[in-house]
DNA sequence: TCTTGACCTTCCAGTGACTGGAGGCTTTAT
DNA sequence: ATAAAGCCTCCAGTCACTGGAAGGTCAAGA
C-alpha cells in the first residue's frame, strides 16, 4: 500500500509517516520505483503510534511502547510503568495550568477592560501590589 | 549592571536575556568594552518579562503586553483581551490533559502490572477492545 | 609583571515532533 | 502527448530556549 492509504487509514499526515520512518519507528519496503510499500503490519504499527501519541506519550515512550507490543515474553509491568510515569507528568502539567489559571481568572475578573489605562493585570506584571 | 547582576535580580539566565535581546524584548546600552549595560528600566522590563512567562503567555504575547505596559495611553481592554485569549488556551489544554489521564487512569488501574504479558494497556494501545 | 580565574562576548548546534515548500521523478488519465 | 496527481528527497522553520566552543576583558594575588 502506498503511503497515501497509509495515511487515510491511520490518521496520521504523510509527513508524519516519513518523519517516523526517519526515525526508525516503522520501516515500510520499498518497490522498484522507490515508493514505499506499507503492509498491514506496518499499518498496524501506526495506528498504534497515533493512538499513543493521542494519549501524549512521547516519541520516544512510543518506540518502547512499540517494542514492547511486538514483544510476546513482555512483562505487563514494563507497560505499566511507563505508563504511570507518563500520568505523573500529565498531573504536573495539570496542576502547573491550573495555577496559571487561577491567577488569570482573578487578574481578569478584577480589570475592567475598557479604555482607560489602569490595568491589575499589567500592574501585577509589573510587580506592583 | 553587568548581565549576571541582572540575572540574579530577575530570575531569568544569561542565557535567556541575551536570547531576549536577540529578539529584541530588551535593549541595554553596551560599554566601551562591549559588556551589556543593563539600566534598572530594562531589569523592570525583564521581571515582567519573567512574570509573564510564568503565567504561560508567549514571547509573542509578552512583547505585546510590555508595549501595553509601557504605553500611558493603553487601554485595559487591550490587555484583558489577550489575558482572556490566553485563559482560553490554557483550558483548553487543561481539557485535552484531563481526558488523557482519564483514559490513562483507567488503563493503569486495569493492568496487574506484573511479569506476564496479558496488558490491557497494549490491547488499548493495538486497538483490541 | 605575570598569571590565574571569573566573567563577558559571539556564534553555532541541538531540543521535540513535526510542517511547509522547492525541485524533480513516476504514474495515471485524458 | 500532455497534464495532473502522487511520490520522492532535502532543507528550512517552528518555539523558547540551552549547551558549548572559542576568544576577549578585568581584578586579584604571587
Amino acid at each position: 500500500m502506498k503511503i497515501r492509504d497509509a495515511a487515510l487509514k491511520t490518521e496520521l499526515t504523510e509527513k508524519t509517516i516519513r518523519y517516523y520512518e526517519e526515525i526508525g519507528l516503522v520501516v515500510p519496503e520499498r518497490r522498484e520505483n522507490g515508493y514505499r510499500d506499507f503492509s498491514e503490519q506496518d499499518v498496524h504499527s501506526l495506528r498504534f503510534l497515533a493512538r499513543a501519541r493521542k494519549l501524549g506519550f512521547s516519541v520516544d515512550d512510543c518506540r518502547q511502547l512499540l517494542s514492547l507490543y511486538s514483544d510476546r515474553k513482555r512483562a505487563s509491568k514494563d507497560v505499566k510503568n511507563i505508563a504511570e510515569a507518563h500520568l505523573v507528568e500529565i498531573d504536573m502539567k495539570i496542576k502547573e495550568l491550573s495555577k496559571m489559571q487561577d491567577t488569570l481568572r482573578h487578574l481578569v475578573s478584577t480589570c475592567q477592560g475598557n479604555e482607560r489605562p489602569d490595568c491589575p493585570i499589567i500592574n501585577d506584571l509589573a510587580g506592583k501590589s
